[in-house]
DNA sequence: TTAGGATATTCTAATATTCTAATATGTACT
DNA sequence: AGTACATATTAGAATATTAGAATATCCTAA
């Protein structure tokens, strides 16, 4: 049985654990989005997309392919972060 | 379908985003403890203890009874919290 | 190669989080 | 009441996080 590292999962946690991130993740579960896509669905500025967008690629939760002058961020994990949110909303928060 | 609120969701998330805190959970997902049980246990002093854990408690991840002059901890909701670290160590952090 | 759109980076101010030390409160026992 | 143990609260310093403004970079088309 692994054992999991307080460290790691609380980062994982923490990363995940705020608001414009939740929502950039939400969007994304419903497919990839292009930065601007972003910006204009969930009404947060170009320079703060971009800054949580990289928070979440560092930490392995999002990853980003080039679409010609624009990149498409998309879900590394898309089960994972569905059931995450299926927990959550079984919980009742 | 329940739409999820993005600011609960971090705030949950962000609570649990701690590697104290998740040590804590962790402890308590094998049963009861007392402060000090978890001090002991996890090497942390007692006022940083009762900090995190009146973190867990506000935003209702714990609850405690009296046991005579101490306290004893518990989750609120054991299932969920086995679920989660569950997913996550599927998810290879 | 230049212009313009799309995205990233950097800096800063405001705010939030975390730990430690000191003090307070509460309970049990004598 | 007085003492000892268990826990909570407070205050303050150190650090981390966040959003926004300004600027830089990258790519494409002309």
């Amino acid at each position: 049985m692994v054992e999991l590292n307080y460290e790691e999962v609380a980062t994982l946690l923490r990363v995940l654990g705020n608001p414009t991130r939740v929502m950039i993740v939400k969007e994304l579960s419903k497919g990839q989005r292009c930065v601007c896509d972003l910006e204009n669905r969930l009404g947060i500025s170009q320079a703060n997309a971009s800054q949580h967008l990289n928070i979440l690629k560092v930490n392995n939760i999002v990853d980003c392919i080039r679409q010609g002058s624009s990149r498409c961020y998309y879900l590394k994990q898309p089960d994972f972060i569905k059931r995450l949110f299926e927990l959550i909303k079984k919980k009742g928060v």
